[in-house]
DNA sequence: TTCAAGGATGGTAGCGCTACCATCGTCGAA
DNA sequence: TTCGACGATGGTAGCGCTACCATCCTTGAA
């Protein structure tokens, strides 16, 4: 694939330092450091340059400097507008470094992510940026090997590889529970899909949360491994309903479900929030729009992009900043959709 | 960054010869072509590269077989659905092929395509995929010298650089707001934002029905070039009722804008689809679930990213395919917000 | 005028890997 | 028994670039 006979093929360094009559370390240094060429010289080799369309060839620059440019990203999926929102902070964040994202996706799987580490790694990229805090003991030894800066992201926890930036999905789950139970709700059900670590965190929380106020039971819980989606919290509701009939609110372990749930009782004609009051997690743009709005809590994926790639900067320029773990909170956002009269 | 001491850090090739006995090649072959080294040596090299935690570094191999595994793509958005599933797909496709996505995002920007394409053909990939039939001039030029497979996808055109995949954003446009007309609605709206090509584009196909139907008014238009969302669904929405009172269908340009349009209508006690008819574009997975749920356009954009990388494959493999333009269609949904009784 | 200091430029020697071409058995046919 | 064929293994020479050090020239102080 791509191949090029030896020899022969893309035009080299070499044939542009020919052509402008200098030496080829000149002509990388006009690419690299032009501060350090003569106008004159650097003129002379642009023109080269254009002449005969070259190209640097990255290969044989990161081999010959031992280094690379490349942040190398694992994220469990693209398609989550959450994650989506991660990677354009992580964009964002680079601004006029040199730096370039090389995406992995780990499908939410320790395994998947093992896997891309060592593919990445072979890559010797000049930083590394996983998500969430669970991974393989084979993945955080390698981590711990990589000899790079590596940034964990979306969650906090007491034991970072290096560095980490994110929230307490606990204490998130925690919060929209307690909130509605003081609205005043009494059947606090919850619905979860996927089932990642940080879902499981955030149930752990509302759990906490609805035991302390003697409102547990195992009932009012719906799960399940399935992927995420708006359809999902539809059903999933139907079936916390056929459970437990007299539900009474349910916290939605991310937005797409509340969306999916606020659809069902539309169209089964039960009130929100009077007759049921529905919560999300993520605070995606929709939930304020929606009708009636809903309760969310805002989580501030795209700052923890951008400052997990200024981490890395501030990392690799060597003025690495003292906190190594960086909680950047959330937002309960109160809506309708649980604002009992 | 991730710089290595000249001759110090990780453990080479010849590390692991040395450990292992046998000579370096021998250890270069046991890793791509292990049929050709007795089981015997490899082995022994598996213990070696276990033992001193050999990773291989693409970079030197790249530089030395003068290929490279990479298929890079632009995508002009991360955090838009339809490309999200996109790029699924095309990881989907990779299979258990050795290739290796490298994803860029232009902002629906074509200058910085252009900046993108440069960088990533300083990688030397195995191919490159990008985003629609727009491509400056420059761009266009480096994507034919590229030497590599190229494919273009999510749009159709007579003129392809080499490969697309794609469908007719015009004849979506078309489809849509004949079926409005079909079901008797008369003061027709578009509302779209962002408006890249493909948008006008659908919007071309939305004014050719209008026009030859002899209900064309230009009042009935509300674009603009704010990235889309749902929030802006709505004010759009709002905007083109404020304009044209007498609205009484809208072809929203994308669903999140039509989901948007939904939620201000409940809010303002429109009916849909008596009062007023919403159509989107796309179909995302909640335009099903929606109360009432939504007309839309199916778009197989997952199926795009597939297939586009085992075009790419196959186009690599020597046996490409002679189509060199797939048109994978699309597929109108008709659901309860355009029924009028 | 001399000479040290410092800026501009170039030559050489790899970076870690693989293509290419030996070399060295081993085996079966003659 | 001999010899060619073939499979397994290794040595050498780069791939295109940059680190490192040498060289040359200019500049200004003594």
């Amino acid at each position: 694939m791509a191949r090029r006979r030896r020899g022969g093929g893309k035009p080299t360094i070499a044939d542009v330092a020919r052509r402008a009559g200098v030496g080829a370390i000149t002509v990388s240094r006009a690419l690299r450091e032009p501060d350090r060429v003569s106008e004159d010289l650097r003129n002379q080799i642009a023109t080269a340059i254009e002449e005969l369309g070259y190209v640097p060839d990255r290969n044989a620059r990161a081999l010959a400097s031992a280094r690379d440019d490349i942040v190398a990203v694992l994220v469990p999926s693209l398609t989550n507008n959450v994650f989506a929102e991660v990677v354009r902070g992580l964009y964002d964040g680079l601004g006029d470094s040199h730096l370039q994202l090389h995406l992995g996706n780990t499908h939410y799987s320790g395994i998947e992510e093992e896997r891309l580490l060592r593919v990445f790694l072979s890559q010797r990229p000049s930083a590394l940026v996983v998500s969430g805090i669970d991974q393989t003991p084979a993945a955080r030894a390698m981590l711990q090997k990589a000899g790079c800066p590596v940034v964990q992201i979306m969650e906090t926890g007491s034991n970072p590889v290096d560095m980490m930036i994110g929230f307490s999905h606990f204490e998130g789950g925690r919060t929209v529970t307690r909130h509605l139970v003081e609205m005043g709700y009494r059947r606090i059900g919850f619905i979860g899909a996927r089932m990642d670590p940080r879902s499981q965190r955030r149930m752990a929380g509302y759990r906490a949360v609805v035991e302390e106020a003697g409102l547990y039971d195992p009932r009012l819980v719906t799960t399940t491994p399935t992927p995420s989606s708006v359809s999902l919290g539809r059903e999933l509701l139907r079936h916390a309903l056929a459970k437990s009939p007299d539900l009474d609110a349910v916290f939605c372990n991310n937005d797409d479900l509340a969306l999916g749930a606020l659809f069902e009782c539309n169209r089964s004609a039960l009130a929100v929030p009077g007759r049921i009051g529905i919560a999300g997690f993520n605070d995606l743009d929709m939930m304020e729009v929606a009708f009636p709005s809903l309760t969310s809590v805002r989580t501030h994926r795209y700052e923890i992009g951008r400052r997990a790639v200024a981490m890395v900067r501030a990392a690799l320029s060597g003025t690495r900043q003292p906190e190594h773990v960086v909680d950047v909170g959330f937002e309960l956002k109160i809506r309708e959709s649980t604002s009992r009269k």
